[in-house]
DNA sequence: CTGTCGGCGGCGGGCCGACAA
DNA sequence: TTGTCGGCCCGCCGCCGACAG
């Protein structure tokens, strides 16, 4: 028997006898979801009032099926541009083969009467405050290789990791870190060369292979308030790195989602969405109260300045400023009045 | 850099430039397709009138989302529990991850003055020929352990692969054989040993870590007409092995199939679908000649005796018998008339 | 005939400091 | 401060026949 494959099969320390299980019921720690999801991504509060957007959601399943919207889809007249609803749940979520993160959210479109009641400030959506003890790196050549370990900042290490004992000779101790999944991860932390540096030495191939990391993708740690060390993982963006499902067609995925949510919005019963922040750039869904903001709080006309938020390859957060120069509908046949996109940003980084 | 990664990114042997675009254009090889598929798989003809079974077609998506069907789907009125199409086209196809073999037809329902014309005999579908020149061995522990490679029985190496040139010692060639993909992979095979024997070795690893094989799954080499050898794999049947697509809900998904179904059936136009033969043991589209035959020219009544063919492990056919204990539909409110799996099977193990 | 094992040789994974950007 | 490299050691990959079922 092939005991330790190098191919993704390796058992990290300390497993858990079922790791289906722990994915199903155990909350995924809510910290590293949202370092992995970098700065920018926020989710609803469950109970709060959201707009979801039909197109928005399409746009999305568009981009992980790789697949243009075909004109065959069937016109949905019952189904808004725009759906008011009540989150019911938010779960987050990682996949098992790649660690990509995403949220499963249960919506339920509200009907006329409660539409009227006064919503909460509360309801803005809390801010993704990101972990304070944590540092991510993006993976060098040599970090990725076999022929060494893993070079860790000297800041990040002094700020992240537990102390050394610079008694020893030379410092060194053992980290152990839990993934998304709660798998844990064992690396030798050790402080050596000349001139002296920090590494993760044992251990960091085994962690390199397994994820399948390679040159440019990024790794993150976190020391959190229980003082445990938690370990994530952001890949770069690689084109073409999704692939078609061979379950369904995407034309059948793109009916079955406006086709669900038309039913929902009919018999006000609930619905289930699926939301991948790093697969396609747009939210689809936000808070009510930011969305009653931005569209009737805040007057949208042609040469009016704006403001955008990025995300840089560090990770931290720029501002772009930019003129609007046109207000339409992208797909005017199929989505009238709808809010989604409708603000052409050409211009923006001018 | 990581320059031959164990984690299935081994290039193997000439590769084609760019897969996609192998995958895309050329034609996968028909004659391995269906030895992956097994020899109970067959595929209706190109042009022929078949019956497809959106219930079937359901359980399939199901049994590969790994959900049981909620209650939560609207109903579709208007969609029969069965069609009749015209199957435009079908194209073979192989999971880029898991080389799992899946065909994409397209179904075009047929209007009324068309279910008039009279069917053609071909109609009854092409039965599925297995290759002549072909073995099939389900792999040891010893050959896909990192301890050795893999060891060829004899009548299959000596019916198979190009005969060994018996006056150098050890006899000894290279072989190259083509997966599904169009990659080749290159092996040693040498006849040596104490008795002797046909065994692969160098580049067999290889190999087994990109496909990532274990013991008890198969591989399968043919030696086809064109004095090429081709290579494929089944897997064996483990559990949990798919996992819930993150892109949509399963929900999203049952209804986008029924949907999509019930829209081509309302406007007679063209819709996809995705059949994978190994994911669920149901075939729910099948020739049209073939249904009305069983369902009119047979009279099926309760203790009726019938046969069925079975594929056994190593890839023969074996024939049960058994006595039709009652007959019902499956769900007799979601599919009235329904003739999918109407028959009870209780009984054909005694 | 063929699955598994002990033997063993050699490649490459992986730990080290040197050096330079 | 940290990315890459030469040096070097040893663990395990993988080729061999020996056996036995």
């Amino acid at each position: 028997m092939r005991l330790s494959s190098p191919a993704g099969a390796v058992l990290p320390a300390q497993a858990p006898a079922s790791p289906e299980a722990a994915e199903e019921h155990k909350c995924l720690n809510s910290e590293l979801w949202h370092a992995c999801a970098g700065p920018l991504v926020s989710l609803p509060a469950v109970g709060s009032r959201v707009v979801y957007f039909p197109q928005g959601h399409s746009e999305q399943v568009a981009a992980s099926t790789n697949k243009e919207i075909e004109s065959q889809i069937p016109n949905y007249p019952n189904l808004p541009p725009q759906l008011i609803c009540q989150l019911h749940n938010v779960t987050m979520h990682a996949d098992a083969e790649t660690d990509e993160v995403y949220a499963q959210m249960t919506l339920q479109p509200l009907n006329p009467q409660e539409l009227k009641d006064p919503y909460l400030p509360a309801e803005l959506g809390t801010a993704n405050k990101q972990p304070t003890n944590y540092f991510c790196k993006t993976l060098t050549a040599s970090d990725t290789s076999t022929h060494g370990g893993f070079s860790v900042p000297r800041r990040a290490a002094e700020k992240v990791f537990p102390p050394l004992d610079f008694t020893m000779q030379p410092p060194a101790q053992e980290l152990f870190a839990k993934d998304l999944h709660g798998n844990e991860w064992k690396f030798r932390h050790i402080f050596r060369g000349q001139p002296k540096r920090h590494l993760l030495t044992t251990g960091w191939s085994v962690f390199v292979s397994a994820k399948r990391l390679v040159a440019g993708d990024s790794v993150l740690f976190i020391w959190n308030d229980n003082n445990q060390l938690l370990l994530g993982i952001r890949r770069a963006t690689r084109p073409q790195t999704v692939m078609p499902s061979s379950v369904l067609s995407s034309d059948s995925m793109h009916i079955g989602l406006l086709a669900a949510a038309a039913h929902a919005a009919s018999t006000n019963s609930r619905f289930t969405i699926f939301y991948n922040p790093r697969a396609s750039p747009c939210e689809f869904v936000i808070p009510l109260a930011k969305y009653v903001k931005a569209v009737y709080h805040t007057r949208i006309s042609v040469g009016m300045r704006f403001r955008m938020l990025f995300e840089t390859e560090e990770s931290s957060v720029r501002r772009y400023m930019g003129t609007i120069t046109g207000i339409s509908d992208l797909d005017a046949v199929r989505w009238p009045n709808s809010h989604w996109r409708s603000v052409k940003n050409a211009g923006w980084l001018g």
